[in-house]
DNA sequence: TTGTGAACCATCGAAATCGATACAATCGCG
DNA sequence: CGCGATTGTATCGATTTCGATGGTTCACAA
């Protein structure tokens, strides 16, 4: 076994891997985590976060979605989701109605309440993208939205992927056929 | 508000805010919430999560950090920081030594076991990366990274703004007099 | 020296998150 | 229809995260 410290060459390694510093999966994280610190202390009053805001925004954009939606929006696990559109109907921000057509789905929208919020989160949002674009620059702009589009389709593929074969659920699946 | 004119309009439009899901900062959630499942599950078993593989890694490539150096490197509270260097001095992975010059600091670094983990946590962040590189193209991969370096800049500047004109700290200051 | 404030890290309590699992309704297909 | 499989949510228990606060230790001026 090598006893290296994964301190050989910087660069020009057998499977160039950058320094996490240069990765763009750090670099997404870095920025995320700059995006959540910003935003949840100015959220705080409202009782909501920078999670929350988002899923707020959605549902003022279209008018109203299933838990489900939200979820696959979202891309968080279904059951934070489920606890926080909980938390935000007794916060008064939303509604929950069970389906009509299909008593297991669960339709959330915003009350005049929810859509104040959603408003006040636009606000910051704008101050946040605004920063985010004039630091990427208009030209850049267009190339980094569709690259960072391309890899989100990359990797909710490959985590789709990853629950096929060892099934997620597969309470009785049949592994074959 | 002390702004100077090159800070206008984001879009040249009158607070034109895109659609969520066409926000910069919608996107890398969402690339960052696709790397959290498809990494948590797979460092299960060592113990770990994305975020602190991440730490593990930067250790690697560092040899030894202070506790507040990853703070800084991870943009995390550092609260998180300081139990998650407690917990995986816990499971064997690193040392904590308090420094010898200053004794307010600690030092962390990595065990063997530890430096294995960062070799296995690289081999997924392969996958992962190798996933977003092609997914970006190799055309406009320093492009992005270079865009998100500075989004990375510009958000760091916007959140150190915040935290200087509302004191952050003021742990005995006298209110007035 | 002796304060005084700042820099670092640890810890506390409340809350959020996560994976697993339970529960309920719908669908498929003999 | 009958019943197993699947889909859609809720909930459970353990853990993690967060902001606030507490304790030390250091820097520096008077």
């Amino acid at each position: 076994m090598p006893t290296d410290r994964v301190d050989q060459q910087p660069y020009g390694e057998a499977s160039a891997l950058p320094p996490l510093a240069e990765r763009i999966s750090f670099l997404v994280h870095r920025v995320g985590a700059h995006m959540a610190r910003i935003s949840n202390p100015w959220f705080q009053e409202a009782g909501v976060d920078l999670v929350t805001s988002r899923m707020i925004v959605l549902l003022a954009e279209r008018g109203e979605l299933t838990a489900g939606e939200i979820v696959k929006v979202m891309a968080l696990p279904q059951s934070t989701i489920s606890h926080q559109l909980k938390r935000l109907e007794g916060l008064g921000y939303l509604t929950r109605e069970v389906g009509a057509e299909d008593s297991r789905i669960v339709i959330a929208r915003l009350t005049p309440k929810g859509i104040e919020v959603a408003r006040r989160s636009n606000a910051l949002s704008r101050e946040v993208v605004g920063a985010l674009v004039s630091a990427i620059g208009e030209e850049d702009l267009p190339i980094v939205r569709a690259a960072l589009k391309r890899a989100d389709v990359a990797l909710e593929a490959m985590y789709d992927a990853r629950h096929s074969g060892t099934g997620p659920r597969r309470k009785n699946a049949k592994p074959e056929a």
